[in-house]
RNA sequence: GGCGGGGUGGCCAAGUGGUAAGGCAUCGGUUUGCAAAACCGACAUUCGCGGGUUCGAUUCCCGCCUCCGCCUCCA
Protein backbone atom coordinates (compact mmCIF):
# COMPACT_ATOMS: atom_id res chain seq x y z
CA UNK A 1 0.00 0.00 0.00
CA UNK A 2 1.54 3.49 -0.77
CA UNK A 3 1.21 6.12 1.95
CA UNK A 4 1.84 10.05 2.12
CA UNK A 5 4.82 10.41 4.69
CA UNK A 6 5.14 13.78 6.43
CA UNK A 7 8.88 14.11 6.62
CA UNK A 8 9.57 13.01 2.88
CA UNK A 9 6.07 15.14 1.64
CA UNK A 10 5.66 12.29 -0.51
CA UNK A 11 3.82 8.73 -1.22
CA UNK A 12 5.90 5.86 0.10
CA UNK A 13 4.78 1.90 -0.25
CA UNK A 14 4.86 0.22 3.13
CA UNK A 15 6.44 -2.87 3.94
CA UNK A 16 7.50 -3.92 7.29
CA UNK A 17 11.31 -3.37 8.62
CA UNK A 18 11.64 -6.92 9.81
CA UNK A 19 9.57 -8.26 6.97
CA UNK A 20 7.27 -9.97 8.70
CA UNK A 21 5.14 -7.50 11.02
CA UNK A 22 4.05 -3.98 10.36
CA UNK A 23 3.99 -2.09 13.47
CA UNK A 24 3.32 1.00 14.49
CA UNK A 25 2.11 3.26 17.44
CA UNK A 26 -0.68 5.94 17.12
CA UNK A 27 -1.48 9.19 19.67
CA UNK A 28 -4.12 7.92 21.59
CA UNK A 29 -6.71 10.00 23.64
CA UNK A 30 -6.18 12.63 26.55
CA UNK A 31 -8.61 10.68 28.92
CA UNK A 32 -10.39 13.89 30.84
CA UNK A 33 -13.72 13.72 28.90
CA UNK A 34 -15.88 12.40 26.36
CA UNK A 35 -13.68 12.45 22.81
CA UNK A 36 -15.45 14.08 20.42
CA UNK A 37 -16.10 13.20 16.46
CA UNK A 38 -12.90 15.14 15.35
CA UNK A 39 -10.72 13.03 17.97
CA UNK A 40 -12.69 10.01 16.52
CA UNK A 41 -11.37 10.98 12.70
CA UNK A 42 -8.14 10.15 13.59
CA UNK A 43 -9.09 6.93 15.30
CA UNK A 44 -11.26 5.53 12.94
CA UNK A 45 -8.50 6.59 9.84
CA UNK A 46 -6.00 4.75 12.20
CA UNK A 47 -8.06 1.79 12.43
CA UNK A 48 -9.06 1.68 8.17
CA UNK A 49 -5.49 2.15 8.03
CA UNK A 50 -4.73 -1.47 9.84
CA UNK A 51 -7.74 -3.00 8.37
CA UNK A 52 -6.82 -2.20 4.85
CA UNK A 53 -2.89 -3.84 5.70
CA UNK A 54 -4.45 -6.88 7.19
CA UNK A 55 -6.83 -6.90 4.51
CA UNK A 56 -3.61 -7.22 2.15
CA UNK A 57 -2.58 -9.86 4.21
CA UNK A 58 0.03 -7.90 6.44
CA UNK A 59 0.69 -8.97 10.12
CA UNK A 60 0.00 -5.64 11.98
CA UNK A 61 1.08 -4.59 15.83
CA UNK A 62 -0.81 -1.54 16.50
CA UNK A 63 0.39 0.43 19.84
CA UNK A 64 -1.97 3.00 21.36
CA UNK A 65 -1.06 4.94 24.28
CA UNK A 66 -3.58 6.16 26.95
CA UNK A 67 -2.71 9.52 28.10
CA UNK A 68 -3.54 9.46 31.75
CA UNK A 69 -1.02 11.72 33.22
CA UNK A 70 -1.24 15.73 32.49
CA UNK A 71 -1.94 19.22 33.05
CA UNK A 72 -5.64 18.03 32.38
CA UNK A 73 -5.99 14.94 33.73
CA UNK A 74 -4.43 16.40 36.96
CA UNK A 75 -6.39 19.45 37.06
CA UNK A 76 -9.95 17.67 36.22
CA UNK A 77 -9.20 14.95 38.39
CA UNK A 78 -8.37 17.50 41.30
CA UNK A 79 -11.84 19.17 40.77
CA UNK A 80 -13.53 16.39 40.69
CA UNK A 81 -12.06 15.05 43.88
CA UNK A 82 -10.84 11.97 42.97
CA UNK A 83 -7.85 10.02 42.36
CA UNK A 84 -5.80 10.16 38.83
CA UNK A 85 -6.14 6.69 38.14
CA UNK A 86 -10.41 6.70 39.30
CA UNK A 87 -10.63 9.98 37.25
CA UNK A 88 -9.13 8.89 34.24
CA UNK A 89 -10.26 5.39 34.09
CA UNK A 90 -13.78 6.32 33.89
CA UNK A 91 -13.33 8.17 31.23
CA UNK A 92 -11.47 5.64 29.56
CA UNK A 93 -14.11 2.99 29.34
CA UNK A 94 -16.08 5.42 28.10
CA UNK A 95 -13.41 5.93 25.07
CA UNK A 96 -13.27 2.16 24.92
CA UNK A 97 -17.33 1.94 24.70
CA UNK A 98 -17.15 4.72 21.60
CA UNK A 99 -14.99 3.13 19.78
CA UNK A 100 -16.60 -0.43 20.05
CA UNK A 101 -19.75 1.68 18.89
CA UNK A 102 -17.60 2.79 16.09
CA UNK A 103 -16.17 -0.49 15.17
CA UNK A 104 -12.79 0.38 15.70
CA UNK A 105 -10.47 -2.96 16.56
CA UNK A 106 -8.61 -2.50 19.76
CA UNK A 107 -4.94 -1.64 19.20
CA UNK A 108 -2.42 -4.61 20.35
CA UNK A 109 -1.06 -3.37 22.99
CA UNK A 110 -2.88 0.06 25.22
CA UNK A 111 0.34 1.89 27.13
CA UNK A 112 -0.65 4.05 29.28
CA UNK A 113 1.50 6.96 30.93
CA UNK A 114 0.40 6.59 34.42
CA UNK A 115 1.82 2.75 34.16
CA UNK A 116 5.43 3.86 32.63
CA UNK A 117 6.70 6.48 34.75
CA UNK A 118 9.91 4.87 35.91
CA UNK A 119 10.42 3.96 32.24
CA UNK A 120 10.04 7.70 31.54
CA UNK A 121 12.54 8.82 34.43
CA UNK A 122 14.74 6.72 32.93
CA UNK A 123 14.57 8.18 29.69
CA UNK A 124 15.71 11.72 31.18
CA UNK A 125 18.54 9.91 32.91
CA UNK A 126 20.11 9.12 29.81
CA UNK A 127 19.01 12.09 27.75
CA UNK A 128 20.83 14.31 30.84
CA UNK A 129 23.76 11.36 30.64
CA UNK A 130 24.50 12.64 26.91
CA UNK A 131 23.97 16.23 26.90
CA UNK A 132 20.92 16.69 25.68
CA UNK A 133 19.02 17.71 29.14
CA UNK A 134 19.73 19.87 31.68
CA UNK A 135 17.72 20.49 34.89
CA UNK A 136 16.87 23.71 36.55
CA UNK A 137 17.44 25.11 39.82
CA UNK A 138 13.11 24.41 40.86
CA UNK A 139 14.23 20.56 39.77
CA UNK A 140 12.27 20.85 36.10
CA UNK A 141 14.18 18.87 33.49
CA UNK A 142 13.95 20.13 30.07
CA UNK A 143 15.25 19.11 26.62
CA UNK A 144 18.36 21.72 24.86
CA UNK A 145 16.87 21.73 21.23
CA UNK A 146 20.08 23.09 20.32
CA UNK A 147 22.05 20.03 21.12
CA UNK A 148 19.60 18.13 18.27
CA UNK A 149 20.66 19.93 14.92
CA UNK A 150 17.26 17.44 13.37
CA UNK A 151 14.92 19.60 15.47
CA UNK A 152 12.20 20.95 13.43
CA UNK A 153 13.09 18.54 10.54
CA UNK A 154 9.88 16.79 10.68
CA UNK A 155 7.67 20.19 10.74
CA UNK A 156 9.96 22.27 8.37
CA UNK A 157 10.34 24.72 10.64
CA UNK A 158 13.77 26.00 11.73
CA UNK A 159 14.77 27.36 14.96
CA UNK A 160 14.56 31.08 13.62
CA UNK A 161 10.71 30.09 13.09
CA UNK A 162 10.18 28.63 16.45
CA UNK A 163 11.34 31.93 18.14
CA UNK A 164 9.52 34.54 16.21
CA UNK A 165 6.47 31.75 16.84
CA UNK A 166 7.40 32.17 20.26
CA UNK A 167 7.07 35.87 20.75
CA UNK A 168 3.85 36.22 18.92
CA UNK A 169 2.23 34.03 20.82
CA UNK A 170 3.76 34.78 24.40
CA UNK A 171 1.95 32.96 26.90
CA UNK A 172 2.47 33.36 30.73
CA UNK A 173 4.44 30.20 32.16
CA UNK A 174 6.87 30.98 34.98
CA UNK A 175 8.86 27.57 33.24
CA UNK A 176 9.88 29.41 30.54
CA UNK A 177 12.51 31.72 32.88
CA UNK A 178 14.36 28.61 33.65
CA UNK A 179 14.75 27.66 30.30
CA UNK A 180 18.13 28.24 28.45
CA UNK A 181 16.25 28.86 24.95
CA UNK A 182 12.40 29.39 24.32
CA UNK A 183 12.47 27.15 21.79
CA UNK A 184 13.43 24.05 24.87
CA UNK A 185 10.35 22.07 26.08
CA UNK A 186 10.04 20.22 29.28
CA UNK A 187 11.07 16.71 30.63
CA UNK A 188 9.89 16.62 33.58
CA UNK A 189 7.82 19.20 35.48
CA UNK A 190 8.71 19.90 39.33
CA UNK A 191 5.88 19.29 41.76
CA UNK A 192 3.49 22.46 41.91
CA UNK A 193 0.74 23.23 44.84
CA UNK A 194 -2.29 22.67 42.47
CA UNK A 195 -0.97 18.96 41.47
CA UNK A 196 -2.24 17.55 44.94
CA UNK A 197 -0.83 13.78 45.39
CA UNK A 198 0.08 13.56 41.91
CA UNK A 199 3.55 13.45 41.99
CA UNK A 200 6.45 11.10 41.58
CA UNK A 201 9.78 11.11 43.07
CA UNK A 202 12.89 11.21 40.75
CA UNK A 203 16.34 12.34 41.06
CA UNK A 204 15.61 15.80 40.29
CA UNK A 205 12.80 16.12 43.47
CA UNK A 206 9.27 15.35 43.26
CA UNK A 207 7.23 16.36 40.41
CA UNK A 208 6.09 14.43 36.71
CA UNK A 209 6.83 13.55 33.30
CA UNK A 210 5.75 15.84 30.34
CA UNK A 211 3.45 15.24 27.98
CA UNK A 212 6.21 14.34 24.90
CA UNK A 213 8.07 11.95 27.22
CA UNK A 214 4.96 9.69 27.32
CA UNK A 215 5.34 8.70 23.88
CA UNK A 216 9.21 8.44 23.50
CA UNK A 217 9.08 5.73 26.23
CA UNK A 218 5.72 3.91 25.37
CA UNK A 219 7.41 3.20 22.12
CA UNK A 220 11.29 2.48 23.50
CA UNK A 221 9.67 -0.29 25.58
CA UNK A 222 6.96 -2.19 22.64
CA UNK A 223 8.33 -0.73 19.73
CA UNK A 224 12.07 -0.15 20.26
CA UNK A 225 14.31 2.17 18.60
CA UNK A 226 13.04 1.81 14.50
CA UNK A 227 9.49 0.64 14.27
CA UNK A 228 7.68 1.25 10.62
CA UNK A 229 5.21 3.88 11.26
CA UNK A 230 3.97 6.74 14.13
CA UNK A 231 0.48 8.42 13.32
CA UNK A 232 -1.85 11.32 14.85
CA UNK A 233 -4.01 14.29 14.05
CA UNK A 234 -1.85 16.82 12.49
CA UNK A 235 -1.76 19.36 15.08
CA UNK A 236 0.88 17.14 16.98
CA UNK A 237 3.52 17.61 14.54
CA UNK A 238 4.58 20.36 15.88
CA UNK A 239 5.58 20.23 18.66
CA UNK A 240 4.58 16.84 19.77
CA UNK A 241 6.52 14.53 17.38
CA UNK A 242 8.96 16.69 16.69
CA UNK A 243 9.87 16.18 20.39
CA UNK A 244 9.59 12.58 19.98
CA UNK A 245 11.83 12.49 17.61
CA UNK A 246 14.57 14.72 19.59
CA UNK A 247 14.05 12.48 22.89
CA UNK A 248 14.04 9.20 21.02
CA UNK A 249 16.91 9.81 19.44
CA UNK A 250 18.69 11.28 21.50
CA UNK A 251 17.88 8.69 24.75
CA UNK A 252 18.42 5.44 22.69
CA UNK A 253 20.01 6.41 18.88
CA UNK A 254 17.83 4.57 15.98
CA UNK A 255 15.85 6.35 13.20
CA UNK A 256 12.44 6.31 15.24
CA UNK A 257 9.95 6.12 12.61
CA UNK A 258 10.11 5.14 9.10
CA UNK A 259 6.97 6.71 7.87
CA UNK A 260 4.68 9.56 9.57
CA UNK A 261 1.13 9.48 8.98
CA UNK A 262 -1.14 12.55 10.21
CA UNK A 263 -5.01 12.86 9.55
CA UNK A 264 -6.25 16.82 9.08
CA UNK A 265 -8.49 17.69 11.55
CA UNK A 266 -12.03 17.83 10.94
CA UNK A 267 -14.11 21.08 10.05
CA UNK A 268 -18.08 21.30 11.38
CA UNK A 269 -20.13 24.23 9.79
CA UNK A 270 -17.42 25.20 7.74
CA UNK A 271 -15.01 26.04 11.02
CA UNK A 272 -13.01 24.75 13.65
CA UNK A 273 -14.81 23.02 16.48
CA UNK A 274 -15.10 24.25 19.36
CA UNK A 275 -17.67 24.39 22.61
CA UNK A 276 -18.54 27.88 22.72
CA UNK A 277 -19.60 27.70 19.29
CA UNK A 278 -21.75 25.04 20.02
CA UNK A 279 -20.46 22.36 17.43
CA UNK A 280 -18.25 20.27 19.19
CA UNK A 281 -20.12 16.65 19.33
CA UNK A 282 -19.64 12.96 20.90
CA UNK A 283 -20.85 9.73 19.70
CA UNK A 284 -23.81 10.23 22.76
CA UNK A 285 -24.68 14.11 21.28
CA UNK A 286 -25.07 12.40 17.79
CA UNK A 287 -26.93 9.01 19.06
CA UNK A 288 -29.10 11.33 21.15
CA UNK A 289 -29.75 13.12 17.80
CA UNK A 290 -31.03 9.92 16.49
CA UNK A 291 -28.12 9.13 14.17
CA UNK A 292 -25.82 5.89 14.83
CA UNK A 293 -21.95 5.26 15.44
CA UNK A 294 -21.94 3.78 12.21
CA UNK A 295 -23.63 6.53 10.35
CA UNK A 296 -20.77 8.64 11.83
CA UNK A 297 -18.26 6.39 11.15
CA UNK A 298 -19.42 6.64 7.31
CA UNK A 299 -19.24 10.48 7.31
CA UNK A 300 -15.76 10.21 8.81
CA UNK A 301 -14.68 7.97 5.69
CA UNK A 302 -16.06 10.43 2.84
CA UNK A 303 -13.24 12.61 2.68
CA UNK A 304 -10.02 12.11 2.05
CA UNK A 305 -8.06 12.09 5.45
CA UNK A 306 -5.33 14.15 4.05
CA UNK A 307 -7.76 17.16 3.54
CA UNK A 308 -10.24 18.99 5.63
CA UNK A 309 -13.69 17.50 5.97
CA UNK A 310 -16.58 19.54 6.54
CA UNK A 311 -18.82 17.96 8.79
CA UNK A 312 -22.81 18.55 9.27
CA UNK A 313 -25.85 16.89 10.77
CA UNK A 314 -27.01 16.90 7.38
CA UNK A 315 -24.38 14.71 6.45
CA UNK A 316 -25.26 12.01 8.89
CA UNK A 317 -28.33 11.85 7.05
CA UNK A 318 -26.77 11.16 3.84
CA UNK A 319 -24.84 8.40 5.10
CA UNK A 320 -27.92 6.83 7.01
CA UNK A 321 -29.15 6.61 3.27
CA UNK A 322 -25.77 5.58 1.58
CA UNK A 323 -26.00 2.77 4.28
CA UNK A 324 -28.88 1.54 3.32
CA UNK A 325 -28.22 1.73 -0.18
CA UNK A 326 -25.18 -0.49 -0.03
CA UNK A 327 -27.00 -3.07 1.89
CA UNK A 328 -30.02 -3.36 -0.36
CA UNK A 329 -27.11 -3.78 -2.92
CA UNK A 330 -25.58 -6.63 -1.62
CA UNK A 331 -28.49 -8.09 -0.50
CA UNK A 332 -29.40 -8.27 -4.14
CA UNK A 333 -25.79 -9.80 -5.18
CA UNK A 334 -26.66 -12.36 -1.82
CA UNK A 335 -29.80 -13.44 -3.46
CA UNK A 336 -28.00 -14.52 -6.94
CA UNK A 337 -25.99 -17.12 -4.58
CA UNK A 338 -27.46 -21.25 -4.92
CA UNK A 339 -25.57 -21.96 -1.35
CA UNK A 340 -24.48 -19.20 0.60
CA UNK A 341 -21.42 -17.56 0.81
CA UNK A 342 -18.16 -18.00 3.33
CA UNK A 343 -16.21 -14.61 3.88
CA UNK A 344 -13.14 -16.02 2.23
CA UNK A 345 -10.47 -13.10 2.01
CA UNK A 346 -10.74 -12.09 -1.67
CA UNK A 347 -7.43 -11.76 -3.45
CA UNK A 348 -9.36 -10.48 -6.70
CA UNK A 349 -11.71 -7.93 -5.85
CA UNK A 350 -13.47 -8.15 -9.04
CA UNK A 351 -15.99 -5.58 -10.38
CA UNK A 352 -15.07 -3.90 -6.87
CA UNK A 353 -11.22 -3.66 -8.06
CA UNK A 354 -11.28 -0.17 -8.33
CA UNK A 355 -12.66 0.68 -4.35
CA UNK A 356 -9.34 -2.13 -3.56
CA UNK A 357 -6.98 0.19 -5.59
CA UNK A 358 -8.36 3.31 -3.91
CA UNK A 359 -7.33 2.51 -0.57
CA UNK A 360 -4.00 1.20 -1.56
CA UNK A 361 -3.19 4.71 -2.82
CA UNK A 362 -2.73 6.85 0.08
CA UNK A 363 -6.11 5.39 1.91
CA UNK A 364 -8.35 7.13 -0.61
CA UNK A 365 -11.82 5.96 1.37
CA UNK A 366 -14.22 8.66 -0.31
CA UNK A 367 -12.96 7.44 -3.65
CA UNK A 368 -13.23 3.95 -2.50
CA UNK A 369 -16.97 3.91 -1.06
CA UNK A 370 -17.48 5.42 -4.79
CA UNK A 371 -16.43 2.63 -6.53
CA UNK A 372 -18.00 0.76 -4.08
CA UNK A 373 -21.46 1.71 -5.38
CA UNK A 374 -20.24 1.98 -9.07
CA UNK A 375 -19.14 -2.25 -8.38
CA UNK A 376 -22.75 -2.88 -6.93
CA UNK A 377 -24.41 -1.53 -9.90
CA UNK A 378 -22.09 -3.39 -11.99
CA UNK A 379 -22.84 -6.22 -10.67
CA UNK A 380 -26.47 -6.67 -11.49
CA UNK A 381 -25.64 -7.33 -14.63
CA UNK A 382 -23.02 -10.26 -13.69
CA UNK A 383 -24.05 -14.17 -14.48
CA UNK A 384 -24.90 -15.98 -11.17
CA UNK A 385 -22.10 -17.89 -10.87
CA UNK A 386 -20.16 -15.14 -10.58
CA UNK A 387 -21.77 -13.64 -7.34
CA UNK A 388 -20.20 -15.54 -4.91
CA UNK A 389 -16.44 -14.08 -5.62
CA UNK A 390 -17.85 -10.77 -6.39
CA UNK A 391 -19.76 -10.81 -2.81
CA UNK A 392 -16.99 -11.95 -0.84
CA UNK A 393 -14.82 -9.26 -2.63
CA UNK A 394 -17.68 -6.58 -1.43
CA UNK A 395 -17.59 -8.14 2.13
CA UNK A 396 -13.66 -7.90 2.49
CA UNK A 397 -13.62 -4.24 0.96
CA UNK A 398 -16.67 -3.47 3.51
CA UNK A 399 -14.51 -5.03 6.34
CA UNK A 400 -11.44 -3.21 5.13
CA UNK A 401 -13.51 -0.03 5.64
CA UNK A 402 -15.06 -1.39 8.86
CA UNK A 403 -17.95 -0.75 7.73
CA UNK A 404 -21.13 -2.50 9.39
CA UNK A 405 -24.46 -2.46 7.32
CA UNK A 406 -27.64 -2.01 8.68
CA UNK A 407 -30.43 -4.84 8.97
CA UNK A 408 -33.90 -4.88 8.45
CA UNK A 409 -35.09 -4.26 12.04
CA UNK A 410 -37.73 -7.04 13.44
CA UNK A 411 -40.52 -5.29 14.37
CA UNK A 412 -40.77 -6.87 18.00
CA UNK A 413 -41.17 -3.82 20.36
CA UNK A 414 -44.04 -2.22 18.64
CA UNK A 415 -46.16 -0.52 22.12
CA UNK A 416 -49.94 -1.99 21.85
CA UNK A 417 -51.66 1.02 20.91
CA UNK A 418 -49.54 1.46 18.08
CA UNK A 419 -50.32 -2.00 16.89
CA UNK A 420 -53.87 -0.89 17.34
CA UNK A 421 -54.22 1.70 15.24
CA UNK A 422 -51.73 0.34 12.70
CA UNK A 423 -54.47 -2.49 12.54
CA UNK A 424 -57.34 -0.80 12.49
CA UNK A 425 -56.26 1.57 9.55
CA UNK A 426 -55.30 -2.37 7.69
CA UNK A 427 -58.93 -2.92 8.14
CA UNK A 428 -60.08 0.57 7.05
CA UNK A 429 -58.18 0.19 3.75
CA UNK A 430 -59.26 -3.43 3.16
CA UNK A 431 -62.82 -1.85 3.33
CA UNK A 432 -61.27 1.05 0.98
CA UNK A 433 -63.01 3.76 3.52
CA UNK A 434 -59.86 5.98 2.67
CA UNK A 435 -60.67 8.51 4.60
CA UNK A 436 -60.61 6.81 7.95
CA UNK A 437 -57.53 5.03 6.79
CA UNK A 438 -55.74 8.58 5.59
CA UNK A 439 -56.21 9.93 9.10
CA UNK A 440 -55.29 7.01 10.97
CA UNK A 441 -51.98 6.86 8.78
CA UNK A 442 -51.37 10.70 9.69
CA UNK A 443 -51.74 9.65 13.56
CA UNK A 444 -49.16 7.46 13.24
CA UNK A 445 -47.01 9.36 11.33
CA UNK A 446 -47.88 12.05 14.05
CA UNK A 447 -46.59 9.30 16.91
CA UNK A 448 -43.49 8.85 14.88
CA UNK A 449 -44.28 5.42 13.03
CA UNK A 450 -44.11 4.88 9.25
CA UNK A 451 -46.55 2.35 7.60
CA UNK A 452 -44.62 0.69 4.67
CA UNK A 453 -47.25 -1.45 2.96
CA UNK A 454 -46.52 -4.89 0.90
CA UNK A 455 -48.70 -6.83 -1.54
CA UNK A 456 -49.49 -8.83 1.17
CA UNK A 457 -49.97 -6.38 4.54
CA UNK A 458 -47.99 -3.87 6.23
CA UNK A 459 -44.96 -3.18 8.40
CA UNK A 460 -44.23 -0.55 11.20
CA UNK A 461 -40.79 1.38 10.81
CA UNK A 462 -40.11 4.14 13.53
C1' G B 1 5.20 37.19 9.44
C1' G B 2 6.35 31.66 8.63
C1' C B 3 4.52 26.71 7.18
C1' G B 4 0.60 23.99 4.96
C1' G B 5 -4.27 22.59 2.62
C1' G B 6 -8.41 24.09 -0.22
C1' G B 7 -12.05 26.72 -3.91
C1' U B 8 -15.63 20.87 -8.73
C1' G B 9 -23.69 20.80 -10.07
C1' G B 10 -28.56 22.71 -4.39
C1' C B 11 -25.28 20.05 -0.34
C1' C B 12 -21.11 16.55 0.61
C1' A B 13 -17.09 14.71 -2.23
C1' A B 14 -13.46 11.80 -5.85
C1' G B 15 -10.58 12.53 -10.10
C1' U B 16 -7.45 13.12 -14.57
C1' G B 17 -2.78 16.33 -19.89
C1' G B 18 -7.64 13.93 -23.86
C1' U B 19 -12.66 15.85 -22.74
C1' A B 20 -16.11 15.53 -15.21
C1' A B 21 -16.67 8.88 -9.94
C1' G B 22 -19.99 8.35 -6.10
C1' G B 23 -23.53 9.69 -2.10
C1' C B 24 -27.50 13.00 -0.47
C1' A B 25 -31.26 16.21 -2.29
C1' U B 26 -34.35 17.34 -6.56
C1' C B 27 -37.30 16.09 -10.90
C1' G B 28 -39.71 12.40 -14.16
C1' G B 29 -41.57 7.12 -14.80
C1' U B 30 -43.29 2.22 -12.80
C1' U B 31 -46.13 0.85 -8.53
C1' U B 32 -50.18 2.69 -5.16
C1' G B 33 -57.20 4.30 -3.89
C1' C B 34 -53.69 8.59 -2.68
C1' A B 35 -49.14 8.34 -0.33
C1' A B 36 -44.83 6.06 1.76
C1' A B 37 -41.34 2.35 0.59
C1' A B 38 -39.16 -0.03 -3.55
C1' C B 39 -37.44 -0.18 -8.56
C1' C B 40 -36.07 2.42 -13.31
C1' G B 41 -34.43 6.94 -15.45
C1' A B 42 -32.86 12.28 -15.71
C1' C B 43 -29.62 15.72 -13.51
C1' A B 44 -22.00 20.12 -14.24
C1' U B 45 -20.41 21.69 -22.45
C1' U B 46 -18.18 22.59 -16.94
C1' C B 47 -14.21 22.33 -12.44
C1' G B 48 -12.67 30.54 -8.00
C1' C B 49 -10.74 34.67 -11.66
C1' G B 50 -7.13 36.33 -15.52
C1' G B 51 -3.09 35.06 -18.48
C1' G B 52 0.55 31.31 -20.49
C1' U B 53 2.46 26.31 -22.29
C1' U B 54 0.01 22.47 -25.41
C1' C B 55 -3.12 19.58 -31.01
C1' G B 56 -5.80 19.61 -26.37
C1' A B 57 -5.93 21.95 -19.23
C1' U B 58 -10.45 21.28 -14.56
C1' U B 59 -5.67 18.71 -14.39
C1' C B 60 1.09 21.87 -15.79
C1' C B 61 3.26 27.20 -15.17
C1' C B 62 2.60 32.57 -13.63
C1' G B 63 -0.38 36.35 -11.34
C1' C B 64 -4.75 37.55 -8.56
C1' C B 65 -9.12 36.87 -5.42
C1' U B 66 -10.99 33.98 -1.54
C1' C B 67 -11.71 30.23 2.45
C1' C B 68 -9.45 27.28 6.14
C1' G B 69 -5.72 24.98 9.44
C1' C B 70 -1.06 25.07 12.30
C1' C B 71 2.97 28.15 14.55
C1' U B 72 4.93 24.94 22.35
C1' C B 73 1.53 20.88 25.46
C1' C B 74 -5.26 20.75 20.90
C1' A B 75 -6.79 14.28 17.37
Amino acid sequence: MQLYDTLTRQNRELKPIDGETFRFYCCGPTVYGPAHIGNFRTFVMHDVFRRVLETGGMKTLHVRNITDVDDKTIRDAQAAGKTLKEFTDHWLAKFHADCTALGCLPPHIEPSALEHIPQQIAMIEKLIENGHAYASDDGSVYFSVSSFPEYGKLSHLDTRELDLGKTQNARADADEYEKDSIADFVLWKSRKPEDGENFWSSPWGDGRPGWHLECSAMIKEYLGTDFDLHSGGVDLVFPHHENEIAQSRCSCGGHFAAHWFHITHLMVDGGKMSKSLGNLYTIDDLVAKGHTAMEVRYVLLSGHYRKQLNFTLDSLHAAKEALQKLAKGREVLGSKLQTPCSHSCADDYKVFQPAWDALNRDLNTPAALGHLFSGLKAAQKLDDDQAAANLAAFDALLNALGLVLPVEEETTDIPADIRDLAERRWQAKQNKDWAASDQLRDQLTTLGWTIKDTPDGYELIQ
